[in-house]
DNA sequence: GAGGTCAGGTTGTCATGACAACTGGTTTCT
DNA sequence: AGAAACCAGTTGTCATGACAACCTGACCTC
């Protein structure tokens, strides 16, 4: 008795409200950043893996699903499931990039440009799922990562959303934050990106010459609901700022 | 008796080698964009819909994850799964510009610009985890839709590959197709894009002036077993071309 | 020595059963 | 009338069991 620890451990709590299978994709992640799971290495099959955690193979299958999912590791059929080379990857997440640079130990600054309710125009109304001309929150604010200027952020959210969305609070915290705290679950997201010239205003704040190479992103967040949250149309200098993401082929799994 | 029938039929085929779970969930696709399953409206519940289609509960579970995962539906505990407000969305997948081109139905060319063997310069030879100095594969094309050049791409695949990747194929054909077709699975891709302003040939190219905006995009491909496959760096004019993409809130599902 | 064949190990699929957790509306109590 | 408690309906989690499909390496045959 007594089943041999594997480099998978720390113990699993089936106390806690938070599901074993996402606790076990949790360790076994940790494992792989920490390299205590090494690159290309095999996992133990599932059968084993189910015995030593005491769990039954789905629950372990269902963890492995998420981390494949996610890129970490691949599963081959009649082989087994091994662990992906480590690379640097930072996927496109349903984050706002207040809390992405704050993890990045960046220092996050916000200047508010412009907080009013406007009529919607065509385009915000049609995101919105308003009739157009309906009065829409409207808000500008420009990011800065230590000192220098990265993001040019235009937002439209309901009018409904003015209790969650403060002058005040916009000035400390991400917009994304705020919603969720008000209860709101940003749950879906359609982006587009795509490049063109720097205004003069734009190039102006962003501190970039008129006419240079600027990315941008237009976004519509839904809640739980289904419900349209956000219309965000946002700017960046190109020298200073970049997509990155992983794209995993469905694989069926 | 008599499962009635909804408007998720058409029905599934055992003795197929593709999954129950995978069929269902393409049936229940087709169902949502041919609007057979209005925007809003509730699915039946899992095991009613099992009932009906005399599958089990889980196997109509993965089907759905399926489409939860994709955004196409969403999931309420407690309520009920609701069909998401339609919206154009094309994910940046892991596929060719080629194949998707063609897909929408335009008429996709290909001008092939250079093809030979090169020592891999230091970014490459990273990319593709060789020495640097390896002699790697190395072909650039320019690609047009409807007459109009929409992409410049740059790419280089191991030497090995060679026998895969001719000439003569590449001229009619989009790399990932080949790749497939020689029995290799691309699992795994990690993107960059970003933007810059066009250079003198790059302009000339694609018909913009020097200096114009395009759209940058980087990528690593990985096979199966994990093995770096193809390094690309592409760029498009920007007002031709952007990025769409869905992203899902990850909510342990 | 080369090739085919087979066995063992692994992931993939599917069914059944049970209970927990959550939501919304109804009913009951205050 | 308002608030609290309850209840029915739904998705979420987990276990067990069984078989299929697939890959690798060893063995055998030619």
């Amino acid at each position: 008795m007594g089943a041999r620890r594997g480099p998978t451990d720390t113990v699993l709590d089936r106390a806690s409200p938070v599901p074993l299978y996402y606790q076990l994709a949790q360790n076994m992640e940790t494992a792989i950043r920490q390299g205590r799971l090494s690159s290309g290495s095999h996992l133990d099959n599932e059968i084993e893996l189910a015995r030593q955690l005491g769990v039954s193979r789905p629950t372990v299958r269902r963890a492995i699903g998420l981390l494949a999912n996610r890129g970490l590791v691949i599963r081959r059929h009649g082989i087994g499931t091994l662990v992906v080379p480590v690379r640097v990857r930072r996927p496109v997440r349903l984050s706002s990039l207040y809390d992405d640079l704050k993890e990045s130990g960046q220092a996050p600054t916000t200047r508010l440009l412009a907080f009013e309710t406007v009529p919607a125009p065509a385009e915000v109304a049609s995101a919105l799922q308003v009739t157009r001309g309906t009065r829409a929150l409207h808000f500008e604010r420009l990011r800065l990562a230590t000192a220098q200027p990265i993001a040019l952020m235009v937002n439209f959210v309901p009018v409904a959303l003015e209790e969650l969305v403060s002058e005040e609070a916009l000035k400390t915290t991400g917009l994304y934050r705020l919603l969720r705290q008000g209860g709101i679950h940003l749950r879906l997201a359609s982006q587009t990106i795509g490049a063109r010239s720097a205004r003069p205003r734009e190039g102006r704040l962003l501190r970039v010459p008129t006419g240079a190479p600027l990315l941008t992103m237009q976004r519509i967040s839904y809640d739980d609901a289904g419900q349209p949250v956000e219309y965000g149309s946002h700017v960046y200098p190109a020298e200073r700022y970049s997509f990155e993401m992983s794209v995993v082929a469905d694989s069926r799994t």
